[in-house]
DNA sequence: GGATATTTATTGGTCCGACCAATGGAGTCA
DNA sequence: TGACTCCATTGGTCGGACCAATAAATATCC
């Protein structure tokens, strides 16, 4: 059958100065830490202006591949990736009309329950702690003004729990899908706080008894209210 | 208490040129499809010269928040996000240390198994249709030359499976983490895949039958199994 | 001598003004 | 009518200048 030939746009110098030093880190060859030479030199060793170089350099940083440093001993200097791009991107695709608050909400109930799963096995005292005193400060916190600080404070459970399972990866998910979160709570406000603390108190009593089915049954109430409330709110508001 | 005052860096001009545009889609005054006025009006509407708007431009279009094109009616239009970009971000986080094998592989057994009991509630006849016709292909490249095709088709099985569960997230999050797999597939290589595909088939007739359980299990062994085999023939190669 | 102020070299950040390259529409000619 | 040519618009590149941050080297002062 005949191929769909791609489109191909590759032309511009800059693209190919950003995918040589990409490639260069991705063989191993540049690594975290590393110091790429002077924009003015690498403009000369590719034979571009140092213009080229400069967006090459300021996609890299975008990408936290590099990140760019002033003066004597400056330079740019390849870095260590940003975990929280992955939650940028999904901010973005929301945004832009490319994933709805539905899909977004159900990954994230369905990603909580394996979440929780995986910390009833795996969740130490000091998790366990730290969850504690997470509830304990938005416990404080019920009284206090700036909403913002509480719902933030609510947020930072979930990452939290989901810290719990000893998985980098799954912290980054979920941290993720919970920056997507905070943009909702933040722009929908007010929610029943007291009853949110109450029903955390049960959830780490069952977490702490390692009843998993308990737990799990506990979270899925809390987050399916949770989501139909928010549904009703953003459906007041304008949609983009 | 005292708070800890953030770093703070924003000088550059380049900078908030980016984030006042980033602003006006956040906030939905600009939309996917619609045009930024031309570089040279920009730079002058901002006060800035045109190479500062080029490099906030760049980074948005890194970002897969505008994209741009030359010509008569050209511009910076605002595009719709990239989904491949959570694949970058994964695939950026490992070759600079930041997230393990070991963690990812995890992650991805968890998501599939949740994956796989969603799929089961809700695969139609046509996602099934698409997962045999799959494995029908996988077999008939087994004897092919190219094992990057063979890999390409095996991967693609996954994110078959991950689209059978309706959650356009769901799908994102999986083809990221597949997207780092497939690098370690290349690299690794020679899979026996004629016991893949096998498995596969069993797989199948679970998922037909709606069997979650007999499914998952199906699953996790395989998975298991692949895991074990990548951590040794990574072991042999120079770490990054 | 040692602490402090100053100079200086390096390197990213910005600007200007020019020209090239792609592109689609208007105008032209057969 | 239809194919061709020109041209205005807009991104892509260039180079060469200057500013700003920074740390090391140097000079200065007690």
């Amino acid at each position: 059958m005949s191929q769909a030939f791609a489109p191909l746009k590759r032309n511009r110098l800059s693209d190919q100065v950003l995918t040589q030093i990409q490639e260069r880190i991705a063989s191993g060859e540049l690594r975290s830490g590393d110091k790429l030479p002077p924009e003015r030199e690498l403009a000369e060793s590719f034979g571009v202006s140092r213009g080229a170089v400069r967006e090459a350099l300021r996609s890299l940083e975008r990408t936290g591949l590099v990140s760019l440093q002033a003066g004597a001993h400056g330079g740019a200097f390849i870095g260590q990736g940003d975990p929280g791009l992955i939650g940028d991107s999904f901010r973005n695709l929301y945004q832009l009309g490319s994933v709805s608050l539905d899909a977004l909400t159900e990954a994230r109930l369905w990603l909580e329950t394996t979440i929780t799963r995986i910390a009833c096995a795996r969740a130490t005292d000091k998790d366990l702690a730290a969850l504690t005193a997470n509830v304990d400060e938005a416990e404080r916190l019920l009284l206090s003004k700036r909403y913002e600080d509480k719902i933030d404070v609510h947020i930072e459970f979930h990452n939290l729990l989901a810290r719990a399972t000893h998985n980098a990866v799954m912290v980054m998910l979920m941290g993720a899908l919970m920056d997507v979160m905070r943009d909702f709570a933040h722009a929908a406000g007010g929610e029943r706080h007291d009853l949110t603390i109450k029903a955390r108190r049960r959830f780490l009593a069952k977490l702490s008894a390692r009843d998993a089915d308990a737990a799990v049954a506990e979270m899925t109430e809390h987050l399916e209210s949770l989501h139909v409330r928010y549904r009703d709110r953003m459906k007041e508001r304008p949609q983009r």
